[in-house]
Parts: structure tokens; C-alpha cells; sequence
DNA sequence: CGAGTGACTGCCA
DNA sequence: TTGGCAGCCACTC
């Protein structure tokens, strides 16, 4: 085991995260809330956005914004991702979550 | 082991 | 609608 035993999340944590965002289909978006709150851990927000940080390039962590739809600052090419694939900002520059927000189990 | 920081969230003025 | 504040958890110094 790589990782300590110091740590008290679970090391599947961040494989079920990295499945979860792989589920979100193209088009629509997630917060990192509804991410932490789909593996179990609602309080969890921050470390969601750290694990995205980290995960690898075959994750579309482009799709996944903060709750109140704004994209990741110091990331431009994120929102240039996410027009790509229709979904459209509002004039304050956050994402219009009430259409394009992700519902797991929803039809497309 | 304490303090600071961050790809966050919800409540309140 | 916008902005400020506290709560949250793991990592770094």
C-alpha cells in the first residue's frame, strides 16, 4: 500500500470519483458538491476538486464546475472545452447550470 | 504538532 | 444579484 495508514479516506475514493466524471455526458456538467455527494462524503467538495487536479488525462474533469457554475479560473481552455460540447455561459462567465447540470440516472 | 492554504458550499446582509 | 464569513477536510511548511 502506497498510501499511509495515516489517511482516512478511502484509497477507491478517487477510482470512484474518476468513474463518476467519466459518466457525465458530453453537454452537461457537474459540481464538485454533487460529485462528493454521490461517493458518500457531501463535505468533501474540496477534496473532489484536489483529486480532479490530480487525475489523469483520461478524465473529462473539464466537465465539473463549482456550485454556483463558475469554471476554474486559472484554467481557460476549460470553458473553450465546454462550448465545444453546447453548453453555454451566462454574462457573469459562470455556466447555466439550471439546463446543463448533470442528472445521474436522468435520460439524455 | 500548529498554522496556512485550496479546482468548495451554504447561509446571511 | 453580489459579496462576506464560517465550516469543511487533506496536504504542506
Amino acid at each position: 500500500m502506497s498510501r499511509t495508514k495515516h489517511s482516512t479516506l478511502p484509497a477507491a475514493l478517487d477510482a470512484e470519483l474518476y468513474e463518476l466524471v467519466r459518466e457525465i455526458p458530453a453537454g452537461s456538467v457537474a459540481t464538485y458538491g454533487q460529485l462528493a455527494r454521490l461517493l458518500g462524503r457531501p463535505n468533501h467538495a474540496r477534496l473532489v476538486g484536489r483529486l480532479l487536479g490530480r487525475a489523469p488525462s483520461d478524465i473529462p474533469c473539464h466537465r465539473v464546475v463549482s456550485a454556483s457554475g463558475r469554471t476554474v479560473a486559472a484554467w481557460s481552455a476549460q470553458r473553450t472545452l465546454l462550448e465545444g460540447e453546447g453548453v453555454r455561459f451566462r454574462p457573469n462567465g459562470a455556466v447555466d447550470l439550471r439546463s446543463f447540470l448533470w442528472r445521474p440516472g436522468a435520460p439524455e
